[in-house]
DNA sequence: CAGTTTCCCGAAAACGTTTTTGAAAATGTG
DNA sequence: CACATTTTCAAAAACGTTTTCGGGAAACTG
């Protein structure tokens, strides 16, 4: 099979001890014999077994990014997919090992945090996807790993949450909807009990109030973030408030958007001519509808990058459990015309 | 910390290898030990170590999914996703470890695929997105550590490839072109010497030829497979090809099939009214276009699935190394006019 | 040059499991 | 009941590393 430490130490005339000391650099050992070590490992292509690395050593370069509800959720492949290049990026840079495990509600029920850590040899991990309803939501609190989850608010000694200021962010979106000239605007809304969602409610109305509008409740079209209700609802919306004035769909994601605009378009619509559209999020899929919709850019892959920082920050000590709120972006697509006020 | 195996023993009364015994189902233990010991973990919440068992063990039920060229390509975020959620189904389902692993020319470089494994105590690997050009294209060969590679032919001892039959696929959409009446094809194609590109231009050139037609050199678009090239092929195309009575776009690859469309688009001409697409992979995007895409879905989580299941067959010595050939399917939306012949 | 300090390195314990070996206990057989 | 067989389990080796401990050699000190 492959060369142990073993066999270097042999061929070396050393101990395995020492070929350790010369393997990871470590300051008590000669020049000389580490040289002449380090020669013989290349010339028996020897490589470490991590396994072995990871169970005998104290300190682990392992770290994880936790998957909530991965198999379940099909829509959204992009999300996950930037978050995991992201966190990949870091580890290749700062010579980590990552694991991934995709875990769901019996997962969580079965094994703690911890004990999932324990099992793999983990020091720490990224968590993303995770539902207030999950098992895992509470007992992180207690946690004595540490952890960093993206965009769900865990408090904890040992958790951070990596996040954007949704609510700003909306409140930007939204004035730049009334900017354009829009005063009568829908709003097409994520899962009602959400965290998410109530943000950017939150951030929608503080724009409106704002600029002295109001948001009837009537123009609030409730979905579970999938295109379909969006447009479903958006359909029949149109059917109702069609005449009176609505001139914007404001959607809390950029897949509500796309069902929103398909809707419009099956009811004879254009957009933005007829109707103006604005998401969220900054999926790549806001690049190739027609029009491209204008949405703001989360920049999920700096987000793993920068909770995969975090989080080996933790673990070294570097930096302590913290908030961390990322720069969002408004990207100007083609779903929104401007209208006369 | 958390409770090891040790403290199981202990808190039992038994040894050590009596409770491995009992945790792994063995016959030589009495029942009512079993029992007791059981619960005794239960008790503990005893998770056991991954790590160790994986270094002690013999057989290990840790596999891998390698990604090669992850981190380079912006674009496809569907593809390995859905990928992924194949091997995970499979793994969760079988209660197998599964690791996933990036890898670049440099990491290539530095370790052969047997030492990757031996590293991590894996029993064999999924490999996706391998580029001929990439080492282990060619040291796959003499491997003694399975795997499956997707979508491109390598031949070894211990190597299978699960694949579509791209020549058929793309023959059958072709043919579907030419059923609706296109008799002027032009052909966006991918990167000139990928094995991919011949495959499909192999089954584009068997359909026209079987239906008395011609493709000429002109008539052909290369890229490398990226959507901006795609756009200003098309532009190009029809700027000096426009008046010669093309009526539609085969397109290698979705995002070939996208850029196609934006650049009908941006020069006024409408899809599929003026102009019929076609694309190729089944990528969700095609459904969030306007119009929504024709394409052959490749069925890319069952690729994944079905990769993970002979790759377990291959290492519980089930099934030999072999090569697997899943179904495609032709699915028709909105981008393609009839036209009359 | 004797005593101290520093530098190297070998030996062995440790990490938490599985697996092999062998022996005691239980059971079966005639 | 003596012997053979089977069942059950304890003890210890093994997996491939890291890390601790300690000691001899070399290098300083006065």
């Amino acid at each position: 099979m492959t060369a142990t430490i073993q066999d270097v130490a042999k061929a070396a005339g050393v101990s395995v001890g020492t070929v350790s000391r010369a393997m990871n650099n470590y300051p008590d050992i000669s020049a000389k014999t580490r040289e002449r070590i380090l020669e013989v490992a290349k010339e028996l292509q020897y490589r470490p077994n991590l396994v072995a690395k990871s169970l005998s050593s104290k300190h682990s370069r392992n770290i994880a990014l936790i998957l909530s509800g991965f198999l379940e959720d099909v829509m959204f492949n992009d999300f996950e997919t930037m978050l995991m290049k992201g966190c990949y990026q870091f580890a290749i840079e700062h010579d980590l090992e990552i694991s991934m495990h995709v875990i769901n509600t019996r997962i969580q029920e079965e094994k703690s945090y911890e004990q999932l850590c324990y099992e793999h040899n983990i020091a720490g991990a990224v968590i993303f996807g995770l539902k207030n309803t999950d098992p895992y939501f509470k007992s992180l609190e207690e946690s004595r790993k540490p952890c960093v989850t993206i965009d769900v608010e865990v408090s904890g000694e040992n958790v951070s949450n990596v996040t954007n200021d949704h609510v700003a962010a909306f409140e930007e979106l939204t004035q730049y909807l009334i900017d354009q000239g829009h005063r009568n605007i829908a709003l097409v809304c994520g899962r009602k009990n959400a965290a998410v969602t109530a943000q950017r409610m939150e951030g929608a109305v503080n724009a409106m109030h704002r600029n002295g509008l109001e948001l009837p409740k009537e123009y609030i079209i409730y979905t579970n973030f999938l295109k379909e209700e969006a447009s479903a609802g958006v359909a029949e919306f149109i059917r109702e408030h069609g005449k009176e004035g609505v001139t914007a769909f404001l959607c809390m994601s950029d897949m509500l958007a796309v069902g929103t605009i398909e809707a419009l378009k099956g009811a004879g619509r254009r957009v933005p001519e007829d109707y103006s559209v604005v998401g969220y999020d900054g999926i790549y899929v806001t690049e190739y509808t027609d029009p491209k919709i204008t949405t703001v850019d989360q920049n999920i892959k700096d987000k793993g990058y920068e909770a995969a920082h975090l989080l080996y920050d933790m673990i070294e000590g570097i930096r302590p459990a913290q908030d961390l709120i990322l720069p969002h972006k408004l990207e100007i697509r083609g779903s929104v015309k401007k209208v006369d006020a």
